[in-house]
DNA sequence: CGAAGTCGTTTCGATGATCGAACCTTTCGA
DNA sequence: TCGAAAGGTTCGATCATCGAAACGACTTCG
């Protein structure tokens, strides 16, 4: 009785179920590994994203403002406000006019800020390299297939969920 | 002791720096899942955080406690009852008194969170299916491989991250 | 030019999740 | 039997977040 027909059925106990549960396990791990690394260095959750929102955009050159950030981080503009006091009474972040419009604040990552970023992934990115050594080209090409799909799987069932509110 | 090339360098641009931006990627997605899902549901993150590890605990056959789930969540006694509060009047959970020793409180999942937890999954498991449909056994197998050696990974740098504390 | 409207951000008051400390009940050890 | 410890809950305070209102800066239209 083991797998009678490898049809389109959700696989339930099949294939499937180990692969799912191994994400499950790294989706909260790196939750918590988020939790722990914010808490040693006095952020929350949220200032933790927006750190990273500020810095993914620093690193596509694209000017970043509260507005843009608190959309990013589906947060009121004034908890996005507080964010950024928070993050600028800590040294990570800097508040600019931006000269164009004098509506808009330009905000500007301190060095500060890009420590912590190190600090965040640097461990990680070595102990990968550690763990990773063994995988050849054409796995990691298989690898690198798998995480896009089940990234763009993952983006389409949440988006559904958003159309059906 | 110092390998100037393809030694032991972070592989900072290398061949690690795609995977691991699609480890970030599908981790950030991931947290946004559960969210809009939690949002949806009226259910904050704590709460859904709760319903996993009381659903994991009965999968498992083990009894769960207010205290060992505190210790889970790594949330404090008052937090829990509070989180525990509202499960229990949004009729996701039970509490009832523990026969053996009376000072214990048993946490029992409803019907109603068990049809939240199948909410939760069974789309996302369809949508796997869907794309993963195309990776052979062996492709499988180096995906778990790989899966697994990211959770070990992050698991180790974050109890460092502990220790150093 | 000036006045009304719009945009980007901040301030203000309120809500609620979380915490630490004190408390209650039950259990266990001397 | 009595005191200490364990498991939960309650209480007061703190802080992140929200919605509404306010404020300054641009824009459009008269």
């Amino acid at each position: 009785m083991t797998s009678p027909e490898q049809h389109d059925r959700p696989d339930p106990g099949g294939a499937d179920a180990l692969l799912i549960r191994l994400l499950r396990q790294l989706s909260v791990e790196s939750s918590r590994f988020s939790d722990m690394f914010g808490e040693a260095h006095g952020l929350h959750r949220t200032d933790l994203n927006a750190l990273a929102v500020v810095m993914d955009a620093a690193r596509h050159g694209d000017r970043m403002s509260p507005g843009t950030l608190a959309a990013a981080l589906h947060l009121s503009p004034s908890a996005t406000t507080s964010a950024l006091d928070r993050l600028e009474a800590n040294g990570h972040l800097r508040r600019g006019r931006d000269p164009e419009d004098r509506r808009k604040i330009e905000l500007d990552m301190t060095d500060k800020a890009r420590a912590v970023g190190h600090g965040f992934f640097a461990p990680l990115a070595v102990e990968f390299a550690e763990r990773w050594r063994d995988f050849g080209p054409e796995e990691r090409e298989t690898i690198a297939r798998f995480l896009t799909a089940s990234i763009e799987a993952t983006v389409k069932v949440r988006s559904e969920l958003h159309r059906e509110d």
